[in-house]
DNA sequence: TTTTTGGTTCTCTATTTGCAGAACCAAAAA
DNA sequence: TTTTTGGTTCTGCAAATAGAGAACCAAAAA
């Protein structure tokens, strides 16, 4: 098997990576996606993976369909040849993004929850919590806007 | 000690936002911070805070201290009383989320420097990747833009 | 001067997480 | 039909996390 290889910037970058993607992904996932970015070589195998991140396969294994149930990775396959090979769904970040700016509304509906049964004693402090309800819904509001506007610039 | 209590609905909506919370706060410190969105009283002492969420005295030191130092809380003292009152820090939510959009920005770098060492043969690949950065960078420019305009809303 | 209060810090333990290693398995190749 | 390949699943452990409980402590009160 021709074991790919990284050179120090390469390393580096899938440690500076894997830092930013373990907020949300566990240790051995995020520095496969951050590999699958990084590498060269954009189609890796479970072996090639395996090796150069020094994993286990138990390891590999659940961290590749954890990544692929998340959809932050896909795979193809090639006529005559039973392995998989594994690369970034980098098209799909449009997606996630939105996914992400979702669950800014799930929050911003807790908090009206919570708004609506404060005592009116706290009048203060209530606006104030109004205050950053209105600002969540602006923004909600704002930021598909930018997203159309961005499309838009691009053409 | 005259215990404080919490309805069923204020129960339950400090159990929700304590699950939203916990992204990036332990449980103790996330229950004590949604406890002090929810209560009917907004100034609780230690010990009204590590009764109602029947937590140790060392948790509640900790998560009490933790939330210090991020700025998530506040304390008041009353003349001729050595308890502290804590309560939720509600007007410092604009700081924390400007930094919350910073951090998108350190991403970004990221991102940047892994594409300036891409090979040319990966094209394709290459720019999908500057696409993406591209949209980040399009959104760091443009929420700052946000902020401003909600400022000016709000006259 | 002793006691109480409002915490803090230390020690210890239960739980969870993250992964290794080995056993296992189905499909393809030999 | 047996062997190999490309994984998956199971078992077990080491380390990290989260918090309990007790000992501790400084300032204020008695």
């Amino acid at each position: 098997m021709e074991t790919i290889k990284l050179n120090a910037k390469q390393l580096d970058l899938i440690e500076k990576l894997g830092l930013i993607f373990e907020q949300g992904l566990q240790p051995a996932a995020a520095r496969i996606a951050a590999l699958l970015l990084v590498s060269d070589k954009l189609e890796l195998t479970f072996d090639e993976i395996r090796e150069v991140l020094n994993l286990s396969k138990s390891a590999t294994s659940n961290a590749l369909n954890m990544l692929l149930t998340l959809n932050r990775i896909e795979y193809i396959t090639k006529p005559g040849d039973r392995k998989r090979y594994f690369k970034s769904n980098l098209s799909d970040w449009k997606e996630t993004m939105k996914d992400k700016f979702m669950e800014f509304e799930k929050v911003n509906k807790t908090m009206r929850e919570v708004l609506s049964q404060r005592p009116h004693s706290t009048n203060d402090f209530n606006l104030k919590l109004e205050e950053f309800i209105h600002f969540m819904e602006f923004m909600n509001q704002e930021i598909p806007v930018l997203f159309k506007k961005w499309e838009q610039s691009k053409k």
